[in-house]
DNA sequence: TTGTGTGCAAAAGCTTTGCATGTTG
DNA sequence: CAACATGCAAAGCTTTTGCACACAA
């Protein structure tokens, strides 16, 4: 279910236009760079991708746009257990949560429908018009892969 | 549903000769520091709420002893959206989650038992040993005291 | 006494900001 | 051409670290 990257493009102009903002090369390019990752990015692995190229953009331009980008609901922002802001691409990927490993701090990606309930049984109760979430399970994998951190 | 202060020094206490590590006078100040704020507090407030007192500790001993507490199960942290970390105490606090105003920035806390199913369901399907878990949902409350942050 | 813990200040890491310069509409 | 965006470097904030001294066991 992969969004093709013009539409995502087209999209985000539509958003700069209706907001009197401006198109810029600076940040489509740093629009294409985070559709270009897989999982999830950060601002440096922005950065260093797009560094040397053509039209290569400084680092407060990237926090600038990946900013702009959430408002739009292109990318989605996570803070994990590490210091740095993690983001990933929404559009062409299914909700989802987060499992992560104590020990090797691999993350997995699953879907739970219920958390879709909890999600209107609290805003109800609460009243609150709930606009996103976020679910992170913590626990230890059993791969033989998983390097305990210490 | 409140432990006391006695019960918790005392649980501290326990963990701390088992690992043969020291019972200084900072470590029990930043317990009982910890346990004395009802809701969500950071290193700093843990600092400022003990300096000028008798026995007063420095920034870089709260932040090692808070960790201490948590690898105890004494204090849980957060991130939510903002910079610091937060923490808070768990004995005798019941497990919960969150859900916080994205205009006014208010943390309310709920319980869901459906939370635990999702665990145990995760936990089983990706063959992860779950022990711990943050639901945060962000919304808008419909509260006339919300003020728009902007 | 011995090694762990503490305090202080400096360093580190991520993110934001100020300002002069470039560019878009 | 006017306003907005960018780049650079410096500042800001939270958290960590190094080292000399203090102190618990």
């Amino acid at each position: 279910m992969q969004v093709p990257i013009k539409e995502v493009v087209s999209i985000f102009k539509r958003n700069i236009e209706r907001d009197k903002l401006r198109n810029t090369p600076s940040r489509i390019t740093i629009l294409k760079a985070a559709y270009s990752h897989k999982g999830h990015f950060n601002a440096e692995t922005i950065y260093n991708t797009v560094k040397g190229d053509a039209q290569s953009v400084s680092l407060a331009t990237v926090y600038n746009t990946l900013e702009l980008l959430q408002k739009y609901g292109l990318v989605r922002t996570h803070k994990f257990s590490n210091q740095h802001t993690e983001y990933e691409a929404t559009l062409g990927y299914a909700q989802h949560d987060h499992m992560i490993c104590l020990d090797c701090e691999k993350v997995v990606e699953f879907c739970d429908p219920r958390i879709q309930m909890i999600r209107e049984t609290m805003g109800e109760l609460l009243e609150f018009e709930v606009e996103k979430h976020a679910l992170n399970l913590y626990g230890h994998c059993r791969k033989a892969s998983c390097e305990k951190a210490l």
